[in-house]
DNA sequence: TCTGGGGTCCTCTAGCCG
DNA sequence: TCTGCGGCTAGAGGACCC
């Protein structure tokens, strides 16, 4: 989908269409209190404004400080999502989900050619919620979503496989899925610039420079290979929430409370969606930007609130709070499906609201 | 000076065990 | 009894993606 949060936030305010937007955080950076966040999406008219996603609202609003800003509304978007997803499960059941705002489908056996399919389905897309789409059609995913970047928005590209010299290989080395900051710098200092000089290197000094794994998988990459299937359905690894204060705190007792109150969001999300997990996990991120984490696993499954925040305290004594902390997060790995472990979990999350009673360090 | 929140997967290290 | 080694797991961190 184009641009998707600020498309879908033009359609409840058709003023905007037309100006800079951007989309991101809390909101208007403008406000002191909203200030911690970074852009989500921008319109193509904030783009032109050098706005990307990633960038942090203040400097957003410094290259356009007459540009709108409105928060991350998820509750907006999640049910565009799901229609446009639902038009594409309707096209081939071959679907896979990519997150809230793309997704592959395998339309090699149908009827159709693969442009009269893309026509179709972003004009049933367009007709049912009112935005635009790029699609990619290619032998494979990598692919597929190369090409669906190279005509964007509202554009259908194909590539063929004769297309990848042309087409692929002028391509920045960073536009190929998998090479982000990091791996970009490393390959630039060597003057790998473009995806055709990754595609020519060779597989055993790239593994030397990245890892044997990576490697593998990027050398292929640049060359077009890419034979990971469709897959149509998936079990989730993890579960978390994170928040970033709007202030550091520095205070042992203030980030318990956080922490806590972030063990309880958690747990409901997880006997609403009947998980329950076998490790614990925190998050800090100090006002220096350092992250640190600690894990501690149980000997089998659980859901249950207070023995989750059991957890996380133990995990925060093991950390030394020698710093302010910007950030502080809660992750329930290792999940399983837990049948019936919504009721447990009612009562543990009714007797977690009172008072409580922060176990951890001195 | 600034740098979100939700995820996945990989690598490295250390400890345990046969 | 000591040492080496491979397999396994937990924990910490890093890179990447939407």
């Amino acid at each position: 989908m184009d641009a998707f949060f600020a498309s879908v936030e033009l359609l409840r305010r058709p003023d905007l269409r037309g100006e800079p937007l951007v989309i991101g955080g809390r909101g208007d950076p403008r406000e002191a209190h909203h200030a911690r966040g970074v852009v989500a999406t921008a319109t193509y008219e904030a783009r032109a404004f050098g706005i990307r996603s990633g960038m942090p609202l203040r400097e957003a609003l410094r290259r356009c400080p007459q540009a709108h800003f409105l928060p991350v509304d998820f509750s907006a978007y999640t049910p565009v999502s799901a229609r446009f997803k639902q038009l594409m499960r309707e096209c081939s059941p071959l679907f896979e989900d990519r997150g809230i705002d793309e997704a592959y489908l395998d339309i090699s056996a149908l009827p159709s050619s693969s442009l009269e399919t893309a026509t179709g389905l972003k004009r049933a897309i367009g007709s049912a919620t009112g935005l635009s789409c790029s699609v990619g059609i290619a032998p494979n995913k990598l692919l597929a979503k190369m090409a669906s970047e190279l005509d964007k928005p509202d554009g259908i590209s194909i590539l063929e496989a004769g297309d990848l010299e042309r087409r692929i290989w002028p391509l920045p080395v960073r536009s190929l899925p998998g090479v982000g900051p990091r791996t970009g710098e490393r390959l630039h200092q060597h003057s790998i610039a473009t995806v055709g000089d990754l595609a020519a290197v060779s597989p055993t000094w790239l593994a030397h420079l990245i890892g044997s794994s990576h490697a593998a998988w990027l050398h292929g990459a640049a060359n077009g290979r890419d034979e990971r299937p469709v897959v149509t359905e998936r079990e989730p690894r993890s579960r978390s929430a994170e928040r970033t204060f709007a202030e550091d705190v520095a205070d042992r007792r203030e980030l318990a409370r956080r922490l806590g109150a972030l063990c309880i969001e958690l747990a409901a999300e997880l006997a609403a969606e009947g998980y329950a997990g076998r490790t614990v996990g925190i998050k800090l991120r100090f006002a220096d930007f350092v992250t640190c984490t600690r894990d501690l696993s149980f000997a089998g499954w659980t859901a249950d609130v207070r023995t989750l925040r059991r957890a996380a305290f133990e995990c925060l004594k093991r950390v030394d709070l020698d710093r302010p902390v910007r950030l502080v997060g809660v992750r329930v790995s290792d999940l399983r499906r837990s049948a019936g472990a919504g009721d447990a979990l009612g009562e543990s999350l009714a007797s977690a609201g009172g008072n409580q009673e922060f176990d951890f360090g001195p």
